[in-house]
DNA sequence: AATTAATATCGTATATTTACGATATACTAA
DNA sequence: TTAGTATATCGTAAATATACGATATTAATT
């Protein structure tokens, strides 16, 4: 980025969450692994590992990924760890990207 | 990347098509552009330049990145150019990935 | 107490993204 | 034809992401 800042923090709180949220689900190993949580129910661990073409240590910082921005829920637990989903926060993007889209979609009219 | 591939070729086609529009709004600026193209009924070109805190060059980048992802279409016209969202696109988006939120959602039930 | 198992974190190499200024291109206007 | 304007592309530097192996951590098992 040059010499140069980011500046991503100058745009509307709004932008920034949905950019945000879109960048953890930017790689398809995260939409897998969200995939892979949701349809055992949640709260796996180690099987996401061997449900992904990557070592372990890759996994988990995807895991990290999408729990930074809030989209999984949970921590280690033991020896193992306890994972989910964080549907309210998916809900919320969804709900947000829709919105937006829906406005776009107002103008397409006068598109070209 | 390593020694090193990038194996967002081994997900699905699906996976890879969300993690690649996800990927195109994963950037503040690039929403911004969306929402600038949108309410000026679309059709924009040095306008959007002027609405962003970026030189020419880096707004031309972002502009070809949303056009990568087939989020924004038209091109140059003469001395300026015309671009405009791709609500068709974006739809396509917002369906599937609210489809693949409902099918999390439902597993919440189960969750931790 | 020592071993094992699951996971996170560290260190690292490489790839990609972000941002800029400079330049090229191509149309418009004079 | 020349000058001006709008836009894209190039070259580049710095930041971030991707992926791995090695190591640390922590709880369960022996």
């Amino acid at each position: 980025m040059a010499l140069t800042k980011d500046k991503r923090g100058q745009f509307a709180l709004k932008d920034q969450a949905i950019a945000r949220t879109a960048k953890a689900l930017s790689h398809p190993a995260r939409i897998e692994i969200l995939r892979l949580l949701a349809t055992n129910g949640a709260c796996i661990c180690g099987e996401v590992v061997e449900g992904l073409p990557y070592a372990q240590s890759t996994v988990s910082q995807h895991i990290k990924a999408l729990h930074d921005a809030d989209l999984v829920i949970g921590s280690i637990e033991g020896a193992s760890s306890c994972y989910c989903v964080n549907w309210v926060e998916l809900e919320k993007f969804q709900k947000e990207f829709t919105s937006l889209f829906l406005k776009f979609k107002d103008q397409f009219a006068k598109c070209c």
